[in-house]
DNA sequence: GCCCGGCGTCAAGGATTCGTCAAGATCCCC
DNA sequence: GGGGATCTTGACGAATCCTTGACGCCGGGC
């Protein structure tokens, strides 16, 4: 079944929307504030994330931060501002869709499964796996002789980048502007470091089999 | 740059969109109505579609239903209605967003670098093959017998100038401008050494039969 | 047959870039 | 606040790449 993870403090809402989704066939669960909703999400990864932008314990935003520094759950925002600063500030983080309180049910519905449709598509790639090792995409996890190693946010988000591009050359822009941001474009040397610690964790050998460096121009992933 | 399809017959409101969205780096292709917006986005894909539901000739979601039938772009979708009806039924047709006038140009701007964000998409392969080996363009890439083989950065921006105008004439100054910049255009010397790098990587016999060098004025690819 | 310009080849040097390490600085959870 | 993990920053040899000059070959013109 699909599970929905909703955040929010408000006690009546949470009710109707628990009421709600499980009879549109959702599995419901609940969280009141940022703290335990970020917990439950690595407890047990959700389909999809509800999120009230008034938390008790933390600001909106960077719940929908540190979320997005280990997962790619799609995630809806609540929130009963009219404001646009509170949306644009939100999508940025990486929301993936923003509705302004009140709002109809149906439409909250309808705007579900839209995403879950997109996250759906996106999805098939999700196991990547070479000689050495292999990467989940979906859950984030990354094998090597039945281990899992554990990876730093900024190894994961560069690993995830090369492997999305298998056999692909990766410029040194494009990693430091997906990883770091577009204004850190100029410093190479994270590049070198991160590299290094992602091939000390994943390569077996000395010479480097699958994190290829294209001198002068970027990195590339082989299989 | 990322093209983005805007179908909408209001005059207006279609001149303030187009002026938005190239101000922050768009390329912007119009269509006043479903037909047309149809056509256009067979004809030239773009990477997102802005869509106003009350279009002169057809119902909004007959053109998602129609336009999804072919093709997976992300579709954010404008309406003057407040009633939830109609984004029910634009979202389940297969829009990915939905957006009711007036709104804020920025929360549009972030709803739509939201709904690229997620649409991370390969591109065409691209790819030029001989007998002897083949370049994948898009990945950057040469293979000679299945293996790849390792080109500097020079040798591999000499070779795809020459792979992009197959069995055209390249001269001398082309290949010199375009590889090292205009300043060098009499540096026929560095034409020399690595075309002869690039022969001796990918070349199999002796006499070269797809660099072929045109005395005195330039050199040619010949698939 | 000789001269000469354009081309292919080679190798050395100098310039960049890369891998590595370790020491602060910073963030985050308890 | 304290302690651990993570992220920056700088420096250093090592590896790679680019530049440069010299040399021989070939073919056309005289």
């Amino acid at each position: 079944m699909t599970a929905v993870l909703v955040v929010d403090d408000d006690t009546y809402l949470l009710r109707a929307l628990r009421i709600t989704l499980q009879a549109h066939g959702y599995d419901v669960v609940a969280a009141p504030d940022g703290r335990s909703a970020l917990l439950a999400a690595q407890q047990q990864p959700p389909a999809l994330v509800i999120l009230d932008l008034g938390l008790p314990d933390m600001d909106g935003s960077a719940v929908i931060r540190k979320l997005r520094g280990w997962s790619s759950v799609p995630i809806l925002v609540l929130s009963a501002r009219h404001g646009s600063e509170d949306k644009v500030q939100a999508l940025d983080a990486g929301a993936d869709d923003y509705l302004t309180k009140p709002f109809g049910l149906d439409e909250l519905l309808a705007r579900l499964r839209a995403l879950l449709r997109r996250s759906a598509e996106a999805e098939p790639p999700a196991l990547i796996t070479t000689e050495a090792f292999t990467v989940d995409l979906g859950k984030r996890r990354v094998l090597r002789d039945g281990q899992d190693i554990r990876l730093t946010p900024t190894e994961w988000k560069m690993l995830e980048v090369l492997v999305r591009n298998p056999e692909k050359l990766v410029t040194q822009q494009q990693l430091l502007s997906e990883v770091w941001g577009p204004a850190y474009a100029k410093e190479t040397n994270y590049l070198r470091v991160y590299m290094a610690q992602l091939r000390r964790k994943l390569e077996p050998e000395a010479t480097p089999r699958h994190l290829i460096t294209e001198a002068g121009i970027g990195y590339r992933f082989l299989p």
